[in-house]
DNA sequence: CCCTTTTATCGTATATTTACGATATACGAT
DNA sequence: ATCGTATATCGTAAATATACGATAAAAGGG
């Protein structure tokens, strides 16, 4: 960053942008994509995904800091699921955004 | 990245991520509001923004490539402008990728 | 022709993201 | 208690993104 100006961008545009963050990875996508047909545990992902447990569990803990994705121990296994209220939530930050700059 | 497997993601995986991307930094949001409201050239934006000219015209060339933005030269200033249409486009396949998601 | 304005691009420094393997921890099964 | 499975995290390497100043190029004004 060298010297940034060291400002705070409106809440609105960081909100956004934290959003576009978390779906810039076609991993996440597609993790959002296979936790919205069923509840998977990480091993699932791992065999479904094409990158390594280490890095599909760094993924993980993006879409877990957002609250996109929630996950329910199961033994020694994790069901991770989608949080399609977070979903829902985001989705509508993002169409309000577009839509007020379309219109 | 260190040594990827090397595998291409779903296009549509890819798509939406891409997309991701652009909308992933808060000065480029800003830009897409401000061009929103009115045509402005890059000298305006960089009255608007605090960020020096040559970061501007780099968030401005992300745009640009993805055909979220295009530019008319008036005599020595370029006034860029939004396009709505492209606009519309990603913002329909967020809302459709997301709406799958969900439902 | 010089000077200013406008803008893009180059070079570069720094920050962040992404990826991996190795390892630690926790649990169930034997 | 030991082993195998599942998962998170650490350490680190490499790639990408972000920022800046300097500079180049193009246009207009004097």
């Amino acid at each position: 960053m060298a010297e940034a100006k060291k400002y705070e961008f409106k809440p609105m545009y960081s909100e956004v942008a934290e959003l576009g963050k978390i779906l810039a990875h076609p991993a996440r996508i597609m993790i959002l994509d296979i936790l919205a047909k069923e509840n998977r545990c990480v091993t699932d992902l791992v065999a479904k995904i094409p990158l390594s447990q280490s890095t599909i569990s760094q993924h993980l803990k993006v879409l877990k800091n957002s609250n996109l994705i929630d996950f329910e121990v199961e033994s020694n296994r994790n069901a991770y699921c989608l949080n399609k209220k977070k979903l829902s939530q985001l989705s509508q930050l993002l169409k309000k955004t577009l839509t007020n700059v379309l219109t």
